[in-house]
DNA sequence: CGCATTCTGCCCGGTTCCGTACTGAAACTT
DNA sequence: AAGTTTCAGTACGGAACCGGGCAGAATGCG
């Protein structure tokens, strides 16, 4: 694990998290003198299932990978994603101790601002504001979730592997996605080259480019139509709940 | 839709939902006299998505299934199901004011006990423990969500269908169980006849019988095996954080 | 009781995806 | 530059499921 970095007291205009820099300045100020910066690397394991809880992560870069371990086929699969939007460790504001899943770093190295989860458990306990802001992300996660269910029952691997693609790409600055046939298989639940094949008919649609672990997103608009209603639903909820905590009546607007 | 019984102000001996009788009295206390008895049929619907939440259900008889709208194939699936170990309508206590899916009763004819969300809202931000509780159920709720993903990527239709068996059969207090193949299909996203099928495998196992409209489970091991590590693992989480919340050192003793 | 409705069983060709295994290409190591 | 490791592409028979449709059985209703 590489951990670098260690700027300690982080200030909103430093803050590379979305959900961060969405609280009202009151909120985050009770957290900025607690967060550290710390650099990770790809495939670094931030968490492992059943493991106690020590530490909540609000990713600057890179991607959280939450992967449900299970006995058989693959070790883990995939049950959600993680990026600069939100932040990963939430049982410990939902009365868990444990991490249910293992989480890994994907996509690109980056930096991930912590906290200890005691004290931001405590810190939510306290301000009702901080609080909402953050089960707020938790909800639209579980959204997420239900939609991923949804799309693993009626969908077929390519529009399946275009909605993670679109994920991904949601959460990333570049066109240029490091992913490996061996990770989407973790996402897919496929045979690896399950993952090749349909790989090649979003190729052959002009939907991206894929190279020796990297997919370049070429057109969105495709991807999103094979993804189909699986697609865009949390990410309306994200923008509606979260975009602007700022503004008390967004909400009602939507 | 069928409401009857008018009993407001629910005492904790003439509760029948299981969390509400794990809370301490000093918490349930708080809900006591908000609570209302009502009586719903199979398939009535309890919430559509979409729609502002407006009470929150605690169900004491029947199941809860929570169903997300899709616009192909059929028109919804199913992504979790809470019977009177839970409630419905959590996205409330998470600053959402709508209903993320539709929610029907199945199973069997039931009472549930409902408060008004705003109401339940409010208590929940004054009472910790309270919070803490509701909480607890919606994260293992999410483990489940979890579970459901790694089902449907990894399992054909009879080990999901025992899964869903199992999940229903927990719920309920006899081993027959209401359940047509049509609604068998929203769970397991397969066609109607897949599902024929499937039972037809589980009968040949001697792990259920099935007659018209009715599952009847013959023998809950065959099941389990079945499921594999996708059922067990919420229900243990469950009984971790939720059976003795009056225990508060139940928690690090699992 | 007779009729309409709901639910279940079955059939067929066609497609997707599986399990397994082998090959070649790219990248990293020293 | 050579060797090792990681990734990606391909093949092939077989199993799981699909889409659609039809027939029969159980149930509910007038």
């Amino acid at each position: 694990m590489t951990v670098g970095g260690t700027d300690r007291g982080i200030g909103l205009e430093q803050a590379g998290n979305v959900l961060l820099r969405a609280l009202p300045p009151s909120a985050f100020a009770l957290l900025s003198p607690h967060l550290e910066r710390a650099a990770f690397s790809v495939d670094d394991v931030l968490a492992e299932a059943g493991e106690p809880i020590t530490t909540i992560f609000f990713p600057e870069g890179g991607i959280a990978a939450l992967l449900d371990p299970v006995e058989e086929g693959p070790r883990r699969l995939a049950v959600g994603l993680v990026g600069r939007e939100g932040f990963v460790g939430w049982p410990a504001l939902m009365g868990d101790d444990r991490w249910p899943h293992d989480v890994m770093l994907r996509a690109e190295a980056g930096t991930l601002l912590r906290i200890d989860a005691a004290r931001l458990s405590a810190l939510a306990e306290e301000n009702e504001v901080l609080r909402t802001a953050l089960l707020r992300f938790v909800h639209v996660a579980t959204i997420q979730m239900g939609r991923t269910i949804v799309s693993s029952l009626i969908h077929p691997v390519e529009r399946r592997m275009a909605r993670w693609i679109l994920l991904y790409h949601d959460r990333l600055s570049s066109d240029e996605i490091c992913l490996t046939h061996e990770e989407f298989r973790l996402m897919l639940g496929v045979r690896r080259s399950s993952v090749t094949e349909a790989l090649h008919r979003l190729e052959a649609d002009h939907a991206v480019r894929a190279l020796r672990g990297r997919v370049i997103v070429r057109d969105r608009d495709k991807l999103a139509a094979l993804a189909g209603d699986t697609y865009g639903h949390a990410e309306r909820e994200y923008r509606r709940l979260i975009a602007d905590l700022n503004e008390p009546d967004a909400r009602r607007r939507a």
